[in-house]
DNA sequence: TTACATATTTGTAATTATTATAAATTTGCA
DNA sequence: TGCAAATTTATAATAATTACAAATATGTAA
């Protein structure tokens, strides 16, 4: 009950959400563990916190955390989807090597021409794939 | 046999795929609609004109073309893995209302700081999520 | 052309992530 | 405390993808 809890409770009701227990352990570890998780990574570290923890509800509150916008979906492949506790636009690069996905600081896109007209963008996403510096190295 | 078969199966070859009718096919079929299409969805088109073609092939022809550089896989949505055989780099727009998946023109983003200098890129991709015009004005 | 080795396709079964559903539990409040 | 609503849980259903082995097609040597 330190008060970073406190402080996570106050997140989740700022944004709408109701702080349950789980709820409250699952965004905490989005927030002190900032490697993309999967929802099986995120089930498997908590399940021994919370023994009882379903992987449903680790499903039912990622959904919900999208739709109140306090997590992000990372899909760069398919077969694994990954979240991302940092809602603000930035890039990711994943090592096909590792399999590590990090963040890249990249400049805003700028859209060309007529695009920018055409659509009403609610959410942009831009990432790279390649071998990293520590797989290069071996 | 018009002389755009001749074509595709002179792409295939320089890409060192063996030319067979399914693929031969599968890539006329992507050449010709730019849609981004699903597997589901080529095979539901090319099923009419082979009547044996198989899920499976589709699922093969397409990750032979990956490996070959012959088409890019697109993953914007989880649950949905399309193809685009348009493999330079550019970007997409998915209308969260109807679905639809266009090319955007965009400039090729900056990497900032060190991040050019960390990985070993291969792969580049942008995407935008939000309403097109047309869903927007009905 | 025929025989045969190799490559490709096909149909089916297995695997796996996600979603649906309903019962059990917890929570907030009268 | 008692009760209605919200949340969690366990299980079953769904659906995309992959594995696998048999069937078919292809290319080449004799
Ligand atoms: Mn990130
Ligand atoms: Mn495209
Ligand atoms: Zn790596
Ligand atoms: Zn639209």
């Amino acid at each position: 009950m330190g008060s970073s809890t406190e402080n996570f409770i106050q997140i989740l009701k700022n944004a709408g959400v109701k702080p349950s227990i789980q709820r409250i352990k699952i965004y905490d570890f989005l927030w002190n563990n900032r490697t993309h998780p999967t929802i099986d990574s995120i089930f498997q570290v908590l399940v021994n916190e919370i023994p009882t923890l379903s992987k449903t509800t680790v499903y039912n509150t990622m959904k919900l955390f999208m739709e109140h916008q306090l997590v992000r979906m990372v899909t760069i492949d398919e077969s694994e989807v990954r979240f991302d506790v940092v809602t603000q636009f930035h890039g990711h690069f994943k090592c096909e090597v590792c399999g590590k996905l990090m963040d890249v600081e990249i400049e805003n896109p700028v859209l060309v021409n007529q695009a920018k007209l055409d659509f009403e963008v609610s959410e942009a996403h831009y990432y790279l794939k390649g071998i990293c510096n520590e797989c290069n190295n071996n």
